[in-house]
DNA sequence: GTCGATATCTATCGATCGGTAGGTTGCAAG
DNA sequence: CTTGCAACCTACCGATCGATAGATATCGAC
């Protein structure tokens, strides 16, 4: 079955995917960013090896010769995200700023990534609890915590210097990733907002509620 | 492939889905009970027809007796879930109620609904935009926006009524829907808070950006 | 010119999948 | 006792998929 999961069209990626077996190979890295375009718009079901290596221009054995198989593009593509996403927010976010302006950071950090690598954030974010590779997985896991702490650790340094009240961190981290998470299931890169706009004002709305 | 995407298991459900071929068939319905758990917990493409006969305890063709094809029982469910979850919008949000009040009823009645049918709700919200047959997905699409529209009317109403400040109606919908979406993806029924509440905090938390 | 590594190809395999054809059973109505 | 239909079965088909085996092509190093 073939079904639509998205239709998104594709930027050309700035940052060059690391890890796996691209590292520094111009056709693998071609291989992930097709994939990834595929992944995003058909799921991972729906997109066989075999429409992956007709949008290279390749035979499907030759995908071979770059991954050990189908689910190394994927958890590659997962991880790539995952780490480029970690790395922008941690550039972003640091210095003498406010937990308000951190966070504000932190979401357009996130935004910067969705729409600068659309198709490896999609991927990522519709499918990053799919990986078969326990190793990877464990990995992605890893950096997701992390990833969600440093916000917590965001609010709860906002709370210390009184910039906001007492409130549930958890809580508090978990409704601003969850907006923008979700915007991986309707933001579009032709939609009429730009991603950083949305979840600029995404975090402005919500950090209303933390004020004392 | 079979991936793991959920770990549900299902209490059972007290509401009876309707529409499809299940119109009052015990066995149509049981069909789609065990469908939904396997689609919440493996996906639609990681669910063999196979496997949901298994679950049922009939074989393989027996299925198509009740059903035409496998995407039927998938939209069945989806169209179930939907219609539930706006039946119990419109049933506990009514009546002289702040609009405060009527924005926590609305979570709490999405909430409720993940909670009674979570095999369901998760197949829907994971794979909402997945349906084949275009008639389903109209109708799908048509009902998620008019419960996201009876959403904007409480805010809009709370915005003339002096409750709320002046904001931006559909972003901010559009953040509580995000975080009671998101829950799909990683609440699940055996942790330690229940749904009712996780939902009620996220209402009480954003709400308090609302505020003049 | 030869060798070896990298990149790509052709051809094919075995498994699985959704779906169908057509037979069997059990039961309720006449 | 028979008919009819719902419910279920066995057996199978055609398509697709991920993956492999093994041949070929390209090209720089020596």
């Amino acid at each position: 079955m073939r079904r639509a999961v998205a239709d998104v069209s594709a930027p050309s990626n700035a940052w060059e995917p690391t890890g796996g077996s691209s590292e520094g190979n111009p056709r693998a890295a071609e291989i992930l960013r097709e994939s990834a375009k595929l992944f995003a718009a058909n799921g991972y079901d729906g997109t066989s090896v075999q429409d992956i290596a007709s949008a290279v221009g390749i035979k499907k054995a030759s995908i071979y010769h770059f991954f050990s198989d189908k689910a190394e593009i994927h958890s590659t593509i997962v991880l790539a995200s995952i780490t480029r996403l970690t790395a922008l927010v941690h550039e972003k976010v640091q210095g003498r700023m406010t937990a308000c302006d951190k966070a504000e950071a932190f979401a357009r950090a996130h935004a910067q990534h969705i729409s600068e690598s659309a198709p490896f954030y999609f991927t990522a974010a519709l499918g990053y609890n799919e990986i078969a590779d326990p190793n990877a997985k464990a990995k992605v896991q890893r950096m997701r915590d992390g990833y969600e702490e440093t916000l917590r650790g965001i609010i709860r340094e906002g709370i210390e210097n009184g910039e906001f009240r007492e409130l549930d961190v958890k809580l508090a981290a978990r409704a601003i990733i969850s907006c923008l998470n979700w915007m991986a299931r309707w933001w579009r890169p032709n939609g009429p907002e730009t991603a950083e706009s949305i979840a600029s004002n995404y975090v402005k709305l919500i950090i209303r509620g933390f004020l004392p």
